[in-house]
RNA sequence: GCAGAUGUGGUGGAAUUGGCAGACACGCCAGAUUUAGGUUCUGGUGCGAAAGCGUAUGGGUUCAAGUCCCUUCAUCUGCACCA
């Protein structure tokens, strides 16, 4: 079969007959089928792309034939940060690239001949859809959910630029090397921390991997505690701290500020400020990666203040360390050196004094740290109390003296969505010198992108630079006034597409709230693990926000999750342009089309696994396609008998069917490797009974037929041209997916394994369903040279396994 | 450091969840077809001469362990002072 040819042709004919259009009026039997949308970065598709979209067009075939109205949309996430330093880099600007990129992409994409319904197209980058992206904004805003507070943002002092942090990983500047800092600047939240508790708790709900949902739990990180207020001795200033450990409360030998703390210049003493104050700066010279080692020595000094624990009046020094951090909690930590691991080490290499107040209590060593539970000791009335009731009795103890209270506290912080960039949704915002920060009003969006701006990275955000844009009049009081010069953090753009896509088109609304909630949620979503935290989050955070606010009626977006693996170098190691070990596609599609291609990717891998590229599955796979072709093309040129099934007709409808079992369950489950094998076990039957059997029946015609179906979903083009050889009616993908027959997947006999003390010793063939008895006489029968002189203890059956004979 | 995952022939990878380890392929070996090579078709192929031994390691539970429990090691991923 000339590749090429068929590939062109059925593409053309699906498109002219409009295949994979969505039928609206059938979306009661609707089944979302999305992948992740892709980055127009390079202008090739390339083997990772395949992996995602092959596979996935796969099984969205699939749901099409068991008779699901499929809705299939594809789109591009195309703002964002490799752009515009492309951009920075070449001059050529970034709107260019990018739609060329786009159009590149789109074509390869017609190529792989997915099932893509390009009506719902999207691309974020265009004002039809960024328009919306600013109006999501706007929405949060009037809720209460997008607030403005200072943050510090990585700056490269020698670039004298922002940096994203994929920018300065590892606390360096990816273009020039220098150390990066922070610079504290006024920016955009959504408080995305608003939803903590319920996006937590929805989790379990959904149908995703437990490697993914463990990792949101962690991220979101929800912990009990309770926050305890200790006086400062000699001023009216209160040290509240978040502990999860209030049990230990007696131990307290010292209180920690975070270095960033406001009231750290409050209580500091006067003979202890130069001291912090150095310590400060060097804490705010530190990079991230510095900070957030764990390995790193702790290092810390002394306010000269003191703070007085509230329940036993003791006097403890407060001090400055950085490995308290300012944003969790309340930013202050009391120090328990005898019961956490890392107060402990503060202490010893500080000289701070060591208190123990808990002991194991089944009397287990005890040596300190001792982070257990235990029973309490030097701690009061409460000596002798659990750690677990101590915790809360403690806590409601200091509540009735108003000093204390039970606390949820979460890792999971706001989502900063400012961005210091050009290539973004610009932030609808407008900075009043009287009115303050107004947003802009509805009607007058999009906030355009301006296109003339020079980017070229100079510490400022690009737009400021841009007059134009920046001046505008105040919406409230009519003066001038100039707009945020920021842009949208990307992942805001990608965490309402899916909403966007049924209707797209939509130029009065984001999206229609009753015709969204009939096609979604998305009943699979298949894309990179890489996103289990952010993008997967703030997807789901928006969908509730919005839900809250009446413009859509599900919970979730994603009900079921599929992560693909990843495709290596051959060398095992990550593709890389740097590694010199990545592997275009082009090469082999060329050679063997798409077909093969992707049906190659399904069966050398396991698909949430990936693995190392090796080409020599391609011509094995390649091998099978013309052994089908072969024996489907001689099946339909045969005339045959329609006598009684023989033996080997019944074993083949046998095999037949049992295929179409393990076929419809491993797609079901995306075990796209195992479905292949059981093809080719399939076919293999088939060539068997083809070479076997002189006169053959008419069932091997039923069986070529079921062939060529149960191949569609892999290979779409090679078996729609294949149908139509067998002089059927277009389209294959109009025709259901074979059902299984329960009865013929049954055998008439059943070979069985004997074993002698759980050895292998030989073989029995009975009968299908034959009573114990006679498979303990036949079992016995087989293996009776070996048992002589030997006593029958026991006899073991596992139906159509084994039978195992104790002696 | 913590958490999770993974570890199976020369290779990619299977194993109805505790029941014949190595499905299906690649590779290799043989036979048939062919003037020959290639293609195609058929058969063989975990190791071992054999008894036997075999799922990273050492132990355990069980009639039966790749699968369950404990130990150790290696690789990968995530988190990385969250009090």
């Amino acid at each position: 079969m000339d590749y090429k040819q068929i590939e062109s042709k059925w593409q053309r004919i699906w498109e002219e007959t409009g295949l994979y259009k969505f039928d609206k009026s059938k979306v009661n039997k609707k089944f979302y089928c999305l992948e992740m949308f892709s980055y127009p970065s390079g202008a090739k598709l390339h083997a990772g792309h395949w992996y995602n979209y092959g596979p996935a067009d796969t099984f969205a075939r699939f749901k099409r034939m068991q008779g699901f109205e499929v809705f299939h949309p594809m789109g591009f996430d195309a703002f964002g940060l490799p752009a515009e330093n492309y951009a920075i880099k070449t001059g050529i600007h970034p709107e260019e690239s990018t739609l060329k990129n786009i159009e590149t992409m789109e074509g390869q994409l017609r190529r792989i001949g997915a099932t893509y319904d390009w009506d719902y197209e999207i691309k974020t980058c265009t004002p039809e859809y960024y328009k919306w992206t600013q109006w999501m904004f706007l929405q949060l805003y009037k809720h209460g959910l997008a607030y403005r507070k200072e943050a510090p943002v990585n700056w490269c002092p020698s670039c004298n630029t922002v940096l994203a942090n994929e920018q300065a990983q590892g606390g360096v500047c990816e273009r020039c090397g220098s150390q990066v800092t922070h610079k504290n600047l006024n920016q955009w939240f959504f408080k995305i921390t608003d939803y903590a508790d319920e996006l937590l708790e929805g989790i379990d709900r959904l149908d995703w991997p437990e490697k993914t949902k463990a990792m949101q739990k962690n991220w979101i990180g929800r912990s009990y505690g309770g926050e305890i207020e200790f006086d400062v001795k000699g001023s009216d200033v209160k040290l509240k701290v978040f502990t999860t450990r209030a049990d230990t409360v007696y131990g307290v030998t010292y209180v920690v500020l975070a270095p960033e703390s406001p009231i750290v210049d409050i209580i500091t003493a006067p003979e202890q400020r130069a001291a912090v104050e150095a310590y400060r700066e060097r804490a705010a010279a530190a990079t991230e990666i510095d900070r957030m080692s764990s390995t790193r020595e702790k290092t810390g000094v002394l306010t000269g203040a003191y703070a007085i624990n509230p329940v036993n009046g003791r006097e403890v020094p407060v001090l400055v360390a950085d490995y308290v951090i300012a944003s969790y909690g309340t930013g202050a930590v009391m120090g328990v050196a005898a019961h956490d691991e890392r107060d402990y080490v503060f202490a010893q290499k500080l000289g701070l004094p060591i208190e123990r107040v808990i002991k194991s209590a089944d009397g287990s060593d005890d040596a300190l740290p001792y982070t257990e539970y235990g029973v309490l000791v030097n701690s009061g009335e409460f000596d002798g109390m659990t750690s677990a009731d101590a915790k809360t009795a403690i806590i409601r103890k200091l509540e009735k003296e108003g000093r204390g209270r039970l606390k949820t506290n979460y890792r999971l912080r706001d989502w900063l969505v400012s961005r210091q960039r050009y290539w973004g949704a610009p932030i609808p915002v407008i900075h009043c010198e009287h009115c303050g920060a107004v947003p802009v009003p509805e009607e007058d969006l999009p906030v355009r992108l301006p296109h003339n701006v020079n980017f070229t990275p100079d510490g400022e955000s690009p737009l400021k630079k841009c007059d134009e844009f920046m001046h505008t009049v105040c919406p409230v009081c009519g003066k001038p006034a100039h707009r945020d010069a920021d842009t949208l953090d990307t992942f805001v753009c990608s965490s309402w597409y899916f909403l966007r896509y049924p209707d797209s088109k939509n130029d009065e609304k984001p999206f229609d709230t009753e015709w969204i909630d009939k096609v979604l949620p998305v009943d699979k979503y298949i894309g990179g693990a890489e996103h289990a935290c952010m993008h997967l989050l703030y997807a789901r955070f928006l969908t509730k926000a919005l839900r809250d606010m009446g413009y859509l009626h599900f919970d979730e977006p994603f009900v079921s999750l599929v992560h693909q693996g990843t495709i290596l170098g051959p060398d095992g190691n990550k593709m890389s342009k740097s590694r010199g070990n990545v592997v275009s596609p082009d090469d082999s599609i060329v050679k063997f089309g798409a077909d093969v291609f992707r049906v190659y990717l399904m069966f050398g891998f396991n698909y949430v696994e990936g693995g190392p590229w090796n080409e020599s599955g391609l011509e094995s796979v390649n091998r099978f396609f013309e052994r089908i072709e072969r024996v489907v093309k001689k099946c339909f040129a045969m005339s045959f008998t329609d006598a009684p099934l023989t033996k080997a007709e019944k074993e083949l409808n046998r095999v037949r069917h049992s295929t179409i079992k393990s076929v419809t369950n491993d797609l079901a489950s995306f075990s796209f490797n195992t479905a292949v094998a059981r093809l080719m076990e399939y076919v293999n039957a088939m060539y068997a009974y083809e070479v076997g059997v002189e006169k053959k029946h008419a069932v091997f015609k039923d069986c070529a037929k079921d062939l060529v179906l149960l191949f569609a979903p892999f290979a779409p083009h090679f078996c729609e041209e294949l149908w139509e050889v067998m002089g059927e009616k277009y389209s294959v993908f109009n025709q259901p997916f074979p059902i299984c027959d329960e009865r013929a997947t049954v055998a008439d006999e059943i070979e069985l394994a004997v074993q002698i003390n759980s050895k292998l010793r030989g073989r029995v063939t009975v009968a299908n369903g034959a009573p114990k008895e006679d498979i303990e006489r036949a079992a016995l029968d087989e293996i009776a040279s070996q048992l002589e002189g030997r006593q029958v203890k026991k006899i073991i059956i596992v139906p159509n396994r084994l039978v195992n004979i104790i002696v």
